[in-house]
DNA sequence: CATTTTTCCGGAATCGCTTGCAAATCCATG
DNA sequence: CATGGATTTGCAAGCGATTCCGGAAAAATG
């Protein structure tokens, strides 16, 4: 059933289907009416691949995201699809890992699918050694690059993030306010976000005694925390740049009969699912995932749609209070 | 630059190219290497619409999925997504949420991209209440379905899952054999694999007290188990059909003082990243999402090739346990 | 009623690729 | 050297839509 199977049925020719399947005007009511109907009783179905040949899109737009089953990323993929398919657009799905290599192969591949545009989620794709960056300048002149947590500046990128480097800081001094003396900062990988967030850690510690960073994978950070441990080391403050590394000082607290919050805060990031599972639940950095997808959505919308859009949008993160962070008014005893 | 550039410039004609392009016989080596030397320096793509049109084919698989937030959803994505991708597919994402008229929107509009074939994950797609599969077996007349831990029987139709019924059986045997006496079987939504869990929950209680069954959203647990202590109910064994609702059993264990595993034995289903986070961490049902995910793909990819393939594939699932069940030995006091 | 303007519709080119079929070239054999 | 078959290659017809452009019909205008 094509749209030739159609225009013979309804009497018409294929461009007045082709104007009706489109909504386009030129059309009059009566002959519309005709067409619409063959259509719904036939079950007609335009074919995208036809469609997108003539128009050079099929209204899909390719997400690249280093580990699906990462809790944050998947929530933040969860979003994008849902602010997209109301905007009816469709979305590849692309893991592409965390090797650069691998990156950029799987890039190229969704290049071949002939995307509208590509949507970097996670600030694991935009890395702190700027050389690391230049795929993603090549491939925004081919298409918009939207980077979710990410921040690059070019010609058709498009960066929505919330302040790392801030919310850092704020989340610092507060485990400072609250008593700690020797803090922590835990991250996983050397890419922007995390860059900006010890960056946050480290303005807050001006001046005040230096605090420990450690850079860990959570699968490693038990035996790296216990060597540190081991070795003297001592911290009552941890700031993990990741729910996941703080889950996993929480249990490392636990295992070594350290009291949290007591003897020990810990403050994660992204308030992800995880935070709340923990007890005492994680005191988390809610950095606005849902905002800032639909942000983003917006942001391509416009862009796609020929309007001049905002380069860089910063939204603020907030630090969510529960379990592993001592109140101020029994903090310093 | 398209196929006829490449054409000139190599100094052939268009078919000769298209066959290089597909790795077709009946090229001699020589004009190959022309071919592919022309394509390499001018960094030309093919277009992957106009190619649609003529196989009909893009090669993209559908995958459709209650809630990424799901971390086990998540999950079998990931996976699934790094199968196909293995085989030089596509994978188009969409989350249709749980109701049923959002499902077949969903699934709708997805028709309308011309994938190759659909992937339903989890088991929230088949219902108990056959007519709500009808919209499954709608759709198999038209492209290859795959089911993701569900069962329906049906031309087209290939179901990968677990025996969810064994491992229920299993599993309530275990809590009984520990020494509970009071079980309840908890779980989120009447779908196949539910339906199954509870049926082995059941099949293990034959002939001695009946256990307790709640059906309730991990977002109402907290509420509806509150309530049933409170209405003087008691339970020492809770077998919950999902990870999300074991978390929330033992926030609640934890909430009124019971100790756990001492006066209240947990097992989760999913053996999700949840399940160690908790404390203790969670026992848990492991079914073995990877190598389903990874036959699934292997079956479709048989399919896809004309091959005839099984039709039904039923793993077992194994009990991991950890911190929320007691050893048999000290069971039985 | 003639003329202009507007509305509505169809013919046909186009998008870039695949592929069946026929023509051309090659090589080996009698 | 002629002939047959195998190997290469090109022509051209789809695939199913969109859209420009021109003509016909309808409406508005004088």
């Amino acid at each position: 059933m094509n749209i030739y199977d159609v225009s013979k049925q309804a009497g018409v020719s294929i461009a007045t289907v082709s104007r009706v399947l489109n909504n386009n005007p030129g059309v009059s009511e009566a002959t519309r009416e005709k067409v619409l109907k063959v259509m719904a009783q036939s079950g007609y179905q335009p074919n995208a691949f036809a469609r997108g040949l003539g128009l050079n899109s099929m209204k899909t737009i390719g997400l690249l995201c280093a580990d699906f089953a990462d809790p944050f990323l998947a929530q933040a993929i969860a979003y994008l699809e849902n602010r997209f398919r109301a905007e009816a657009y469709d979305c590849l799905l692309c893991c592409t890992g965390y090797e650069l290599k691998d990156k950029e192969r799987e890039l190229a591949l969704m290049l071949t699918r002939r995307v509208d545009a590509l949507v970097f989620v996670g600030s694991n794709f935009v890395s702190s050694d700027e050389r690391d960056n230049q795929y993603i300048l090549d491939v925004a002149a081919k298409l918009p690059v939207m980077l979710l947590n990410g921040l690059i500046s070019g010609e058709n990128i498009y960066s929505t993030l919330c302040d790392d480097e801030q919310a850092s800081f704020t989340a610092t001094e507060r485990l400072l306010a609250s008593g700690c003396r020797d803090l922590l900062f835990l991250y996983p990988m050397q890419t922007y976000a995390f860059e900006r967030k010890l960056s946050g850690f480290r303005r807050a510690l001006a001046g005040r005694q230096s605090g420990r960073t450690l850079l860990t994978s959570p699968k490693n950070a038990p035996e790296l925390l216990a060597k540190l441990w081991e070795g003297g080391a001592r911290f009552d403050g941890v700031l993990a740049s990741d729910d996941a590394l703080a889950v996993t000082t929480l249990k490392f607290a636990k295992a070594r009969g350290v009291r949290v919050p007591d003897e020990l805060s810990i403050i994660g990031y992204n308030n992800s699912t995880l935070s709340r599972c923990t007890d005492p639940e994680l005191s988390s950095i809610d950095n606005k995932l849902e905002a800032l997808c639909s942000h983003l959505v917006s942001t391509l919308m416009g862009v796609l749609g020929g309007e001049n859009m905002p380069k860089t949008t910063i939204y603020d993160a907030v630090l969510i209070e529960r379990g592993t962070t001592r109140h101020e008014e029994e903090g310093v005893l």
